[in-house]
RNA sequence: UGUCCUAUGGUGUAAUGGCAACACACCUGGUUUUGGUCCAGGCAUUCAAGGUUCGAGUCCUUGUAGGACAACCA
């Protein structure tokens, strides 16, 4: 009997695992490249997790790159939120955060090199011209004009491009391959553009800027990234990867590819991400709907929940679509371990214990997680007026299955006393004002003499010690299972009118006024709490909703 | 009418020619001072048809289905 269980390895687990035994290579080193144009969001943290996983699985490093090539699209802000993320899911990137533009110079010189052997060219005809040529996926290309011009022009055009001699999209460096291929990536692809705009990082030095394929690749070798991992939509881009490293004559880094992460009722593409942002549809990219880490970190999800996941999702090259009850299932799980149990009343009620001494306070202890006794117990005060939930009374018990309150009905209050339901006091509008009860002096917590069973267990908050608190319920941002997998219909349409419900009367314990940012709660019987934190101000905590708990209520 | 990739339960991932496994979801039942947790059980003969083999989810052939590829984006 082997005492750890071991998983299987995945398809790129096993050919790290024999690069290294065959002796290919004596260490690994991966990166992890996100382009600064956005947040990352949860496909990303399944990138990071498998790129820094695989660097500590087999003892390797792993570089954080910023894929900064389009000065239009990128910014700062980025950058920061990023490294953020990256952190606060618990990786550590090899030295420092390295970044492509610090590679100009060098892909400069790489693309003067291609020059020089003759493979690439200078094309002076305009985008819409080149595209003509390009033929379809099902029909060849044909050559440019331009295409066989001498090297000494190409050089002398090429070193022109960069002096900012010719306007934007008036000409452009390619490789020169094969129009006729059956791939159309390697129908000389564009290789560097121009275009005059300001970059991050290196400002106005440079006004031309190379293309993802004369980039990507030629930084990993740089680098030496012996196995440099990306989702599937760029196994078409391989062909070129592969050729641009030999002609080139650099490091021969692997490019392997994998299924990126799709999660349903949401969407993952940046620009749509971007979308709900700009129209303020969501709060901001941290927004706690939003499937970016730092809308699920502000909802209260843990790195360790994250990672957890990603490591059950699985990789392989199958397209997927995970069921978001997996991610649910992983914080639930992680919480229900770290989690203190507290009590809070989202929708108020008043119950009035009849025969309980008017103006006595007693304090009652209470186990902070049943899951870790080492959490301790802590107090919480109970009186004669306390708050429960609307909806565990009823005017009239739907039957034999209801275990809370209705008249006639008894229930344990958590922690507290057995009471029995003697009456209650509506309004006008047939709304439930005030319950009242009698309870037994003999059947508190812990010293239970009573003998009286009670199957239903509900949680309250004291009146006069009880905390007024904001409380916001999430729902799923959108209706549909695939909000941007219809071929007619705008991933707009599907928006859920109802993902966010604002509570501003919740009833919560004492205890709660001093909580802070980042910790998590369960409040018993309904869910996770964290404490927002845009939106708490000191002593006044605002509670986002993570998850509820599971509910296995059946009815009938 | 091209090239490439993929096909195992509702979902995802295993099984590396030898009794289809694990997780989530769902359904039963038990425990429980949270209708939570926990525990026990149920739920697929692997896209199709041929072939190789003592033996095929796995190898071969041919289909079928799904996906990717024609931005001066990454």
């Amino acid at each position: 009997m082997s005492e750890t269980t071991e998983r299987s390895m995945h398809f790129i687990e096993q050919i790290i695992d024999e690069d290294l035994k065959s002796g290919k290579h004596q260490t690994i080193v991966t990166r992890f490249p996100p382009e600064p144009n956005g947040y990352l969001h949860i496909g990303h943290a399944k990138s990071i997790c498998l790129n820094f996983g695989l660097a500590k699985q087999f003892g390797g490093k792993t570089n954080l790159r910023f894929d900064d090539t389009n000065p239009v699209k990128e910014d700062v802000s980025y950058v920061n939120s990023i490294l953020a993320d990256v952190k606060w899911l618990g990786f550590e990137w090899d030295s420092e955060p390295l970044y492509t533009s610090d590679y100009f110079e060098t892909l400069y010189g790489f693309a003067v090199k291609l020059i020089k052997k003759g493979l690439a060219y200078v094309d002076d005809q305009s985008a819409e011209v080149i595209a003509t040529q390009k033929g379809t996926p099902t029909e060849p290309g044909v050559n440019s004009p331009y295409r066989d011009r001498s090297i000494e022009e190409n050089l002398e055009l090429f070193s022109q491009m960069r002096e900012g001699k010719f306007a934007e999209g008036s000409r452009i460096l390619r490789a020169k391959i094969d129009m006729g291929h059956s791939n159309m990536h390697m129908r000389d692809p564009f290789l560097y553009r121009i275009k005059f705009a300001t970059h991050h990082r290196t400002g106005d030095a440079w006004c031309i800027y190379p293309m993802y394929d004369f980039a990507h690749g030629q930084s990993d070798s740089l680098e030496e990234i012996t196995h440099s991992l990306c989702t599937l939509e760029f196994e078409v881009h391989r062909p070129l990867y592969n050729w641009l490293i030999e002609h080139l004559e650099i490091y021969p880094s692997r490019q392997i590819e994998f299924a990126r992460l799709n999660l349903n009722y949401t969407i993952m593409s940046k620009r749509k991400l971007l979308k709900l942002v700009e129209d303020n549809v969501v709060d901001g990219w941290d927004d706690p709907r939003m499937p970016t880490i730092s809308g699920l970190r502000r909802r209260g999800y843990t790195p360790e929940s994250i990672v957890n996941f990603c490591d059950r999702v699985g990789i392989a090259k199958r397209n997927n679509v995970i069921d978001v009850s997996l991610l649910e299932f992983s914080v639930r799980e992680h919480l229900n371990k770290i989690a203190p149990r507290v009590m809070g009343v989202l929708h108020p009620v008043k119950l009035v214990i009849n025969n309980y001494p008017e103006g006595k306070t007693e304090m009652l202890p209470t186990i902070n997680n049943p899951e870790d006794e080492s959490m301790g117990s802590r107090e919480i005060p109970f009186g004669r007026e306390i708050w429960i939930e609307e909806s565990d009374f009823m005017k009239e018990s739907p039957g034999k299955k209801y275990f809370r309150l209705a008249p006639g009905t008894t229930v344990r209050l958590k922690s507290a006393y057995i009471v029995t339901c003697t009456g209650f006091e509506e309004n006008e509008k047939g709304e439930v004002t005030t319950v009242f009860c009698d309870y037994f002096e003999n059947s508190k917590s812990g010293s239970d003499v009573s003998g009286i069973k009670s199957k239903g267990v509900i949680h309250w908050v004291e009146c006069e010690n009880a905390v007024d608190g904001e409380v916001r319920l999430y729902d799923r941002l959108f209706n549909d299972e695939a909000p941007d997998g219809q071929k007619d219909k705008d991933f707009m349409e599907f928006l859920n009118p109802d993902s966010l419900q604002v509570l501003t009367h919740c009833k919560l314990e004492p205890s709660l006024a001093n909580a802070t940012v980042g910790q998590g709660f369960q409040f018993q019987r309904l869910g996770y709490f964290s404490v927002d934190s845009k939106l708490s101000t000191p002593g006044k905590p605002v509670f986002n909703r993570t998850v509820t708990l599971k509910d296995g209520w059946k009815k009938g």
